[in-house]
This record gives structure tokens, C-alpha cells and sequence, in this order.
DNA sequence: GTAAAACTAGACACCATTGTCTAAATCGTC
DNA sequence: GACGATTTAGACAATGGTGTCTAGTTTTAC
């Protein structure tokens, strides 16, 4: 019995293995393909090609075209809402050093969640099958940037009750911070190319230096020489 | 001669006229159709029937899919462009009342270019066809989005000279005034909603509290009638 | 090694679309 | 009303894509 069950185990997990990798071949191909050409200029035997499979497979695994569409969709929202939570996570906790903190987190977030691959590869689907499959990307928003721009909100709310901040509304000043986090990468994005790690960093202090300009409080600390040389 | 001239012109002007509506007929149709279903999933077909217009009509204007894809855009494109130079021409030069001047210069912007039929159809134009065309949307950036974006650093050099405002960086700050006037709308343009007047209002207004926070002088205008009540 | 399962290559019917062609109809001008 | 130019509807071949089927090959488990 125990033996059965462990080799039962060996045998689907082994199985899944061979299949579980034309699968994931499958999807990431069709993810690029579908990316590219959208989804009426995809072609199934290009994705087959791409993922170096028999345009047969395909359909044994994905019914027809428009469950491979759904299921690439899916897959990669579950990617990315993952990977943003991940990220959302490291929010800073302490207040020293905010403009820092703040900072590394605005370059996460960038680079992990808007700039790579998911990130830039939902916002084109979105864009360009969204009219067509409503309910699809309904639930994404639901769960996805909404809830982030909560969660930003919520926290930008305990560093404003701790005094880091002063800020009035925690939900625009959270869409603020994402939109000035995208202010210097937003046109490279839109003509498809991908920010060098040292755009994104230097996206990310702009965006943080003018945040904490409008929100952070009066700096006493760049102020203080200033007095006290006067005084000198 | 005269009458010659005269009357050859009244022919062609009338004959263009018939001409040009079907042409500006197609065009918007052609418009539609490929903003909605993508270059590769519209039809000619489906155009001719938005258009009202035979499918041959359309084949006699244009000689294949791929010129009239080309019309569209360039059509689109010159009078995106035309339209954000105007508006840019409305930038406020008068310094009293500047929160108002700038809500009103913002709210101007996202109404008339950014949130508008053409902007978001050449946002998503971008998007889905730019791979497939680098060289097409070249010529754009060069001369609309690049270009607006100097003018507006130019404008916001002039008022950071004139003591308005205290930037630094005025490219810098130009990329975050659009974006933090954004901010509001994104999610709403991404999911393909057009935002109310009110919406954009409210965006506006935001935006440009947030930047004169970052950016304004340190508002004397608040604190003087705190010192003179305090004084008397 | 064997048997079952998965994969491959290619042929196939079916359908949608592109772009051409033709004959009839419509429009504007004289 | 007549004429020329434009438009229309529909037929048409050619192309390319989807999804099915089959026969043969490879992989995997035992």
C-alpha cells in the first residue's frame, strides 16, 4: 500500500514532468506570440513552432485557441499578482532613512512587477483584448492594482500617523506615488523598450525626492547647518 | 480662361467634396475598426460596413489593407499632434492665481489629447502595431511626445526663472507634471472607460496640488494672514 | 522488453479574408 | 436628358488559418 502509493506519486509526477514542460513550453510561446501578434494575428502553428512542438500537442493540451489564450492570460496574472504582493511586502517599516527606503522599494516595485516581462505583457493584453473579454480582466483588476493601491494606501496611512508623512488622502497620494514612479519610464515603455537598471534607479529617486517634497515633512536636518553657520 | 479656371475648379472642389467624404467616411471607420479588433482581426469587410461604403470604394482610395492601416495613422497622428500644440499654447503666462491656471492647463491636456478618441487610439496603436511598424511611430515620438515634453520643461524653466516655481531638473519635472496629472486616470484609460469631465477635473486638480507642494514656492499667501493677525 | 501513453508529421475539409473583376446603378454636371 | 465618373453588389480565385484525423515514432513506467 505504502509502496503503491509512493510509486502511484513516482508515476504522475513523472508523467507531469515531460508533459508538465511541453505544457509550461506551450503557454511561455504562446504568452510571446499571442504578446506580439495579438490574438487574431497569432498563428497556432507559429506557437507550435516556437515552443518546438507539434502543432498536434497543442491542441491535445489547449482545446482550441481560445482556451490557450485564456489559459496563457491566466498564468500570467497569477504570476504577477504574486510577484506584486511579493514586492508589496518590503514596504520599509522603519522611518529613518525614508528617502532610501522608499526608493529601493519604488525600484523593486519597477523592476520586478512594471517593467519586466508579466508586467509589460499584461498591460498589452489588456489593452489590446480587454473590450474583447471583459470578464477576463475584471477579476484581474479586482485582485490586482486595486488591491495593491489599497495596500499602498493603507501603509502610506501608518507612516503619515507615525509623523514620516503628511499626507490628507492615502488613496491619491498611493496613485501618485505609482505615477510619478513611472513619470521618467512611461515613454520608453510605450515604444516597447525595456529600462536599463540605471533608468529605473534614477526613475525611482526623482520619483521618490518629489514625493517626499510634497509629502514628506519640512526637513529640519538640511535646514539646521544653514542656522547654525548663520549663528557661526 | 477665366471661366475655364473657374468653372474646372467648381468640377473638382465638387467632385472632391463627394470624394472626400467617402474618404474621411472610411477613414473613421477604418479607425474604429482597427483600434477595436487590431490590424490583423479587422476586415475590410467589416470597415466598409461601419463606413457605409462598398468594399470596393475602399480598394479604389486605398490599394491594399496595409496603405489604408497607414492612412489611418497618419491621419490620426496630424491631428493628435495639432491639437496638443494648441493646447500647449495655452499655457498659463501669468503667475498670480498659478494653482488654477495650471488645473485649468492640465485639465485642458487630458481632455483634448490624452483622454480623447485619438489619444487613446494612438496609445493603443502604439502599443499593438509598434513592433510591427518601428519606423512609423518614430516620426511621432520625435515630433509629439518629445517635443511636448521640452516645451513643457521650457514653460516650466520660465516660470522657475520669473521665482513661481523652484525646480531643478526641468525635464525631470515637465515627465511628472504629465504623470502625476495621470495619476487619477490610468486605471480607468487602461480598462478602456472614459473618464467624466468631473473625473479629469478632479485629476487635475490633484495633480497640481501635489506638484506646487513639490515644487511651488513655500506659499506665502497661507501664512502672511497668520503673521498679520498675529502682528495686530 | 513491453505496453501504454504522449508526441510528431502530414494530409485534410472547412471557413474567413484579401484583392480582382464585371455589370449594373447612382451621382453630378452640362 | 445625356454623359462621364464614381459607386455598388456580387462572383471569383487564391491564400492562409483552424481544427480533425491518421499512421508512425518516441518516451515513460513497470
Amino acid at each position: 500500500m505504502k509502496q503503491n502509493a509512493a510509486t502511484a506519486k513516482k508515476v504522475t509526477e513523472s508523467a507531469n514532468r515531460g508533459q508538465c514542460a511541453k505544457r509550461m513550453s506551450i503557454l511561455e510561446a504562446a504568452g510571446e506570440v499571442f504578446c506580439r501578434e495579438g490574438f487574431s494575428g497569432a498563428s497556432i502553428d507559429e506557437i507550435a513552432a516556437e515552443a518546438c512542438v507539434s502543432r498536434q500537442t497543442i491542441y491535445n493540451h489547449y482545446r482550441e485557441k481560445e482556451t490557450l489564450f485564456m489559459a496563457v492570460v491566466d498564468d500570467v496574472m497569477t504570476r504577477a499578482n504574486g510577484m506584486m504582493f511579493s514586492i508589496l511586502s518590503t514596504f520599509p517599516d522603519r522611518t529613518d532613512n525614508l528617502e532610501d527606503d522608499l526608493t529601493g522599494f519604488i525600484f523593486r516595485l519597477n523592476k520586478n512587477c512594471v517593467c519586466n516581462h508579466d508586467g509589460r505583457f499584461l498591460r498589452k493584453l489588456v489593452q489590446t483584448e480587454g473590450e474583447r473579454h471583459p470578464h477576463l480582466f475584471e477579476s484581474w483588476r479586482q485582485q490586482g492594482p486595486l488591491k495593491i493601491t489599497n495596500a499602498l494606501a493603507a501603509l502610506f496611512a501608518r507612516l503619515s500617523i507615525g509623523g514620516a508623512l503628511q499626507i490628507e488622502d492615502f488613496d491619491v497620494a498611493a496613485r501618485q506615488f505609482m505615477a510619478l514612479g513611472n513619470a521618467d519610464l512611461q515613454m520608453l515603455m510605450l515604444f516597447g523598450e525595456t529600462p536599463t537598471d540605471e533608468q529605473i534607479e534614477s526613475a525611482a529617486r526623482n520619483a521618490v525626492r518629489t514625493f517626499l517634497r510634497a509629502y514628506g515633512r519640512p526637513q529640519p536636518s538640511r535646514e539646521v547647518p544653514t542656522l547654525v553657520s548663520v549663528t557661526a
